[in-house]
RNA sequence: GCGAGCGUAGCCAAGUGGUUAAGGCAGUGGAUUGUGGUUCCGCCAUUCGUGGGUUCGAGUCCCAUCGUUCGCCCCA
């Protein structure tokens, strides 16, 4: 009969991997941490309504990538494709806007788009992502950048690159976009299929395609920057001298767009040079306006996502975790040693350290053999002898050096192995 | 959704239509019946992602299907 795989798009991540991911969620919760950012979770799915009206329904995300299906209550329920609009939805939900002052909001976990799965792109993937929301502030929008950077400068990527724009407010866009339409018509006939496409239906993402022949004309066209209003334009000052000032560099990009709708004003990514085509490590930008879509008060709010994914790949490349190190490994042979070896082990583990069993019941050559392999730094060797006279033979494994001890006194001397085994540490 | 490449063991692979499917790593048994790292010997794919077809003969050619990789699209 054939085995059952993993769907196209997921897959498993093994234990050898989850080193990675455990190392960028400690770093995340730690800098969020201290930034007083809280973490938040929302469920995986929600109405489907809730990304028509958040997302848009216009985009692609919402139109050819959502998980949607009805549920046996005939309700229409979609896997969340992003989690910017849940924690919108909870926010008001719950009121958390009405204690007055800023929310700083952080979450991670799984996101599902329905796309053709490549390397870093997956169906269900994963995100950690933050929302600030209740600040106007330029502030809000460099804080946020700036902890994204430390975040990921923290893990030891040193060479991404920052691109920044500004999409101004609703109006801002009304009057680039007659501009960009204006520009680009003339070219219509010389523009690739995907932009011809768009001129009508969203001419902004024209702006980034990767058609040579189209971004040759664009050379030309019309910069989002100079159709800000001076309030807009001012705001997108403020927030590249608080980058100078945090000492972020950035790329002004005035060709970067998002491809949700509810961008408002600030706009970035952070990008790699070693992930190919899924270039795009984190992203956001401000989002002055969904709240109140979703039928929140008024609500300026910036936020963005890291894509775990494409985070460990690069991490990947960057360094290698060494396996969790083993104290002791127990050693045992006979039915009461085997016994006794079980409870030791317990007991060693209540008192902190760490313990690996072998229960294979081989002989002791073999269990030495993979006492080495794993690494540990010391074995406790229980056979007949032992058990009979309630002993242990505790083996450093880098001398060789062996004693017997009392199995009653090994806790009392754990202050002693502590300290033994933190100077192989330190020497290693 | 579109285009192209690739699927041989847990991993890396050789194999270019001719009969027993190299090799390495890892694993495992022994030399070494209560003491590791080296070494030596043995074992580890009735079968090449799956299903059809062509052929006297298919891992090798053809078709389909599934998976994967790269690009487009999209996006984190």
């Amino acid at each position: 009969m054939a085995a059952i795989q993993a769907l196209r798009g997921t897959r498993d991540i093994l234990p050898a991997e989850i080193r990675y991911w455990q190392q960028v969620e400690a770093v995340a919760r730690d800098i969020l941490g201290k930034a007083t950012y809280q973490e938040i979770r929302t469920p995986t799915f929600e109405p489907t309504a809730l990304f028509e009206r958040g997302i848009g329904e216009a985009t692609d995300v919402v139109g050819k990538e959502m998980y949607t299906f009805k549920d046996r209550g005939d309700r229409s329920l979609t896997l969340r494709p992003e989690g910017t609009a849940g924690v919108v939805r909870s926010f008001i939900e719950h009121g958390l806007g009405t204690q007055g002052g800023v929310q700083r909001l952080w979450y991670c976990g799984p996101m599902f788009r329905y796309e053709r799965p490549q390397a870093g792109r997956q169906r269900q993937f994963h995100q950690i992502g933050v929302e600030v929301l209740g600040s106007p502030s330029a502030r809000a929008d460099a804080e946020a950048i700036a902890i994204a950077t430390d975040i990921l400068k923290t893990l030891g990527l040193k060479t991404l690159e920052l691109n920044l724009n500004s999409i101004g407010d609703a109006s801002d866009r009304d009057r680039f976009r007659a501009a960009l339409i204006d520009y680009l018509t003339p070219f219509k006939d010389k523009l690739d299929a995907d932009s011809q496409d768009r001129l009508t239906r969203n001419p902004l993402r024209i702006l980034d395609s990767k058609d040579e022949g189209t971004q040759k004309i664009l050379d030309q066209a019309p910069s989002i920057l100079d159709h800000l209003s001076p309030e807009s334009q001012a705001r997108f000052e403020q927030v590249q001298s608080l980058l100078s000032a945090l000492n972020i560099p950035y790329t002004l990009n005035p060709r970067l767009v998002r491809g949700l709708d509810y961008y408002t004003h600030t706009v970035f990514e952070l990008q790699s040079q070693d992930l190919g085509a899924q270039a795009t490590v984190c992203a956001g930008g401000r989002y002055d306006g969904l709240v109140q879509e979703l039928g929140g008060a008024a609500t300026p709010a910036v936020g963005w996502a890291i894509g775990m994914e494409r985070l460990v790949i690069l991490l990947q490349q960057l360094q290698s975790l060494p396996e969790p190190a083993i104290d002791f490994y127990m050693v045992s042979k006979g039915e009461p040693a085997e016994a006794q070896a079980l409870v030791l082990a317990q007991t060693l583990r209540q008192a902190g350290f760490t313990v690996e069993l072998d229960m294979s019941g081989s002989a002791f050559g073999k269990q030495f053999k993979r006492a080495d392999r794993s690494h540990a730094a010391a074995c406790l060797i229980l056979g007949d002898t032992e058990a009979e006279t309630q002993t242990v033979q505790l083996k450093w494994l880098d001398t060789g050096d062996q004693t017997a001890i009392a199995q009653a006194d090994l806790l009392t001397m754990s202050d002693a192995l502590q300290t033994r085994l933190n100077s192989r540490t330190r020497e290693a």
